[in-house]
DNA sequence: CCTTTCAGTGAACATCTGTACACCCACAAC
DNA sequence: GTTGTGGGTGTACAGATGTTCACTGAAAGG
């Protein structure tokens, strides 16, 4: 099975194609429902193997999980390095952020989706894992915030309030141009998050932390 | 089957106790996974009815499921209602909020839980539903605030979309406070959005519309 | 060249899945 | 008091599920 395109393969480019494959597969098929209502032999017969080579990739469908968690916030971490590059850089910070989320979620549907879905509905070990990885966004994030103009006298904890609000909006967002294909209604939201940030803005420049 | 308590039914309170102890059971074996996950046999063996009898009530998970968004939004519309009635009386805005959050989502777990999970792993049409409610709330929540003080001379479009940013944290909110047990954890998390929303409420007091 | 390794095969299993069908019998209606 | 309705039962079936086991054959390594 597994397409091999004439070119020869040492064993493990082609495991790792297989991999590959199985992962692909899996961010396929989970789009619609999730993790939890997915069978093995779903993925087997989307990759084209016979569902007992599964298991010489992954030992469960949970452990392929926790795989596409690691790979998923990658694409979540380049998001947040494209967003501080495009702050540092003479943009707009709330315009920049917004084009740098649009871009990436367009770019990584699978991606972003997976996140959104299992964060919620996923094995409660998958759900552990994003919370993990979340939380060290936000961390990083809070670190990023610090530098800005206006939050030089804040305490750690306002910051950290600060920048989980962020990421919730962020991952509010991503839940809602995920769930739409008309460019119109997407353009809608956009405009919607632009101004909510800058609700939120106003605030933040005003903002005393109570010491 | 299904524990009569010696006293006589009719036939239809029998029926509807039955319907009750479908709608119980499948929120309780949904709470990990997903309505996508769940069998109408699982939901069967948990009630104690034999599969079949399931079809007297529904005729699919998925029905059943939208069934349970009413139920589900039932339990929304109230936490709103206790919102707007903290909100008239003379408890500071916020915290009346939060404290109302907090009491509805801990009283109704099983419902807060199945709405913050469906809205995005759940059958399509259920999802659907979801999101409907969700705008109707938004659209409800965006003619109080136009009453709140600051807000006059605001467009119906800049309510639409801060009524929209406080629904998303309060979503986020619930489902930070379903997936903690632990009371300190708890009470961390209700001064972290006692603060994202006071920080948010300074920005809105000093927005202008653009017109 | 001969041996080892190992990704993928194929058959077999016990269990679970949704749904069809014929049936039962307490309550409701006349 | 007879009849009928309708929630519930039990059996049955075809198909899907996770996992086991012994296997193949080609690449890797000596």
């Amino acid at each position: 099975m597994i397409e091999t395109g004439a070119e020869p393969e040492s064993r493990a480019e082609r495991k790792l194609r297989t991999r590959r494959a199985i992962l692909d597969a899996t961010l396929e098929l989970s789009t619609d429902s999730s993790l939890t209502a997915l069978s093995l032999r779903q993925v087997a017969k989307q990759v084209g193997i016979v569902p007992t080579a599964f298991y010489r990739h992954f030992d469960s469908i949970e452990s392929l999980g926790l795989a596409l968690v690691e790979e998923s916030f990658d694409s979540l971490r380049d998001l947040l390095r494209d967003v501080r590059r495009n702050a540092q850089a003479d943009k707009d910070v709330v315009d920049g952020s917004i084009d740098a989320l649009v871009d990436h979620v367009h770019r990584r549907r699978d991606h972003f989706g997976f996140i959104a879905r299992e964060r919620v509905a996923g094995p409660p070990s998958v759900r552990e894992a994003i919370r993990r990885e979340i939380e060290l966004c936000e961390r990083e994030l809070a670190t990023d915030l610090a530098l800005m103009t206006g939050t030089d006298t804040w305490t750690g904890t306002d910051l950290r309030v600060l920048s989980s609000l962020f990421v919730t909006v962020l991952v509010a967002t991503a839940e809602q141009i995920l769930s739409t294909t008309r460019p119109e209604q997407e353009q809608q939201i956009v405009a919607a998050v632009r101004t909510q940030l800058r609700m939120l803005l106003v605030g933040v420049y005003q903002w005393q932390s109570e010491r």
